[in-house]
DNA sequence: AATGAATGAGGTTTCATTCAT
DNA sequence: CATGAATGAAACCTCATTCAT
């Protein structure tokens, strides 16, 4: 994934930052094409359609979140502590990179979405699945299933991220750990 | 709005359930002809395009929503209790109008949606954010932006009833409890 | 053709000026009956369809221009005299009138002249003609095809008004004079 | 404007037979695709837009008009023979080129004409207008607007040459010869 | 006589995709 | 590998016309 030929990365880059400003109806692969100075059929070297293109995409969007987040891992840490960092992390990465952000939701909120592997689309939030079970073997979370925990705590990042993008609310350090805070006093066993 | 012209409420009704089905891309204003059983000209006496369509269909959305939700209302509850009905019957109301909450989520991932007036855009966050700033004269919620809180909180309700909605989880009585709880003891006072 | 039915007139004046302004091209039907300030139907109680209402709207122009160009005729004039006052008043009627001017020149450039009968097509340049027999008859004119005199003439006058109207020259006493001398010297024996 | 890809110069001509045939109206692009030979997107690879066809449409026939009459002129020519052999081979090329004349007569029309550059829609009469103020220069013509009178011998021109292709009249050496006469006595000073 | 909602054929244009170079 | 002219199905939309009221 680290080696992508040069264009095929300019072809994954051009759309996802179309996508970002003209959502999917506003973005032809004419327009793709001419954004990543690649003619029109070169696309079709490394995509077999569009569909695949955006496809890949997701995917594409869901590595560059993982190899983000795992930068930000360290291991002495207690299970609080790790929650915040998490979950501020991920946040901050989405508000880093909004055009991830926005091509994400358009994708998961599209008919390409259910069309996806199970493996694949449920793959960010099986981490944090992952994360809930190790705490829950210490009884510090209270009693629910954790694959809906899971998407709770996956959609409050996003949600906060997208205020935060939108403009509807800023961000900064004291609001992240309010948020963080507030999830956490949500999910923990009181 | 309750007086809609028969046919305007079929085309509506049809783009709703397509768009559900299809995504936006998959909506051809000739299908919705089809299954609105009216000609495709007739579509254009009552929507000057597709954009606006689309548009007014946003309001139509917003409008049920705020229908449904207010037989529900009644006023001899203390807030937690308030708090947990309509939470409660927001995210049954996604549930049990699947086709509202897919075109929701679809249109306000689109860039259809910056497009809105920020009144129509706010409108249900808005009406949460009331609550909360009654909540907050009783001293009962955590300091917190009353903007982002009503944000959070209609995301929560939209996710749960999403993720219902794909199957990932199933909802029952114990489960809206146990995620009305949830929230609730994110937004209060510990 | 005086006592046209009320909104009769008012299609037939309404088609004439959004032609003018819009072209062919530009003025629908719908757009006519609501400048007309009647139903759409009702256009088709007075015409069999879009095409006979321009082809009577060019009768309808043919018979003002008529009208007006007889208010104007005296008796007591020598053959020049009456030549230039008919040139002149001709060509005023179209400044005057340049919704009539545009659209008889559009009329007349486009597949609908052809369809006319002869009888219809040539009637204004029938009146020349007989009047440019008539100076046959005395000798005044050059030897050629009173027809094609009679369309070139007529054509002069067209095109000055025209000129004018589009601005690409102002016509006054003066200029009307020059014209009408030019055109006079350029039918006589010299 | 000589080295036009081939398929664009097959769309230009094809439109300029339909439009004379049919008129704009009667001309769908679908149309000039399948008279043009190549698929309907083709056309917009060459013109944005049918707008687009139809101005470019017009410069190709002034082009066509212009490489035509410069070869016949010559040097050695007193002005009024000059005068003759202009007037005539622009007249005969008209009639040669009859889908020239008749689009250039709906053009200059139609609502397309006045949104031409000033410099584009007057070059024809320019180029006349050029040859008057020589003849001023040697006080041959009469007094008048040099504008004004490129545009009435302009319309002589066309005129003449389509009362020819109407079938009104026929013009023949003799016929042409008349008619320069004709406007010749009517430009110069008598 | 008058209305205007409704029709649907057909117009212009877009765009994913192909293929000869 | 890469190009981009060419394709043509299908999208959005217009508009002359009809007909129940």
């Amino acid at each position: 994934m680290e080696n992508l030929a040069e264009k095929k990365k300019a072809i994954l880059e051009s759309t996802l930052q179309l996508i970002k400003e003209n959502g999917f109806h506003g973005t032809p692969m004419s327009l793709v094409a001419k954004t990543a100075n690649v003619a029109a059929g070169t696309i079709y070297h490394y995509f077999d359609s569009k569909d695949t293109l955006i496809m890949e995409l997701f995917s594409y969007c869901q590595y560059r979140m993982q190899a983000a987040v795992e930068q930000h891992l360290r291991q002495d840490m207690d299970f609080q502590e790790s929650f915040f960092l998490r979950w501020i992390s991920r946040c901050q990465f989405y508000i880093q990179n909004p055009e991830v952000a926005f091509f994400i939701e358009q994708f998961v909120n599209s008919p390409f979405y259910p069309r996806c592997s199970q493996a694949q689309s449920e793959r960010p939030q099986n981490e944090i699945m992952q994360f809930i079970e190790a705490g829950n073997r210490h009884g510090i979370l209270r009693e629910m299933d954790p694959k809906l925990m899971a998407i709770m705590i996956h959609s409050s990042i996003m949600t906060a991220a997208k205020a935060h993008l939108d403009g509807k609310v800023q961000l900064r350090n004291e609001e992240f750990k309010q948020l963080a805070q507030m999830v956490w006093d949500s999910i923990r066993k009181l």
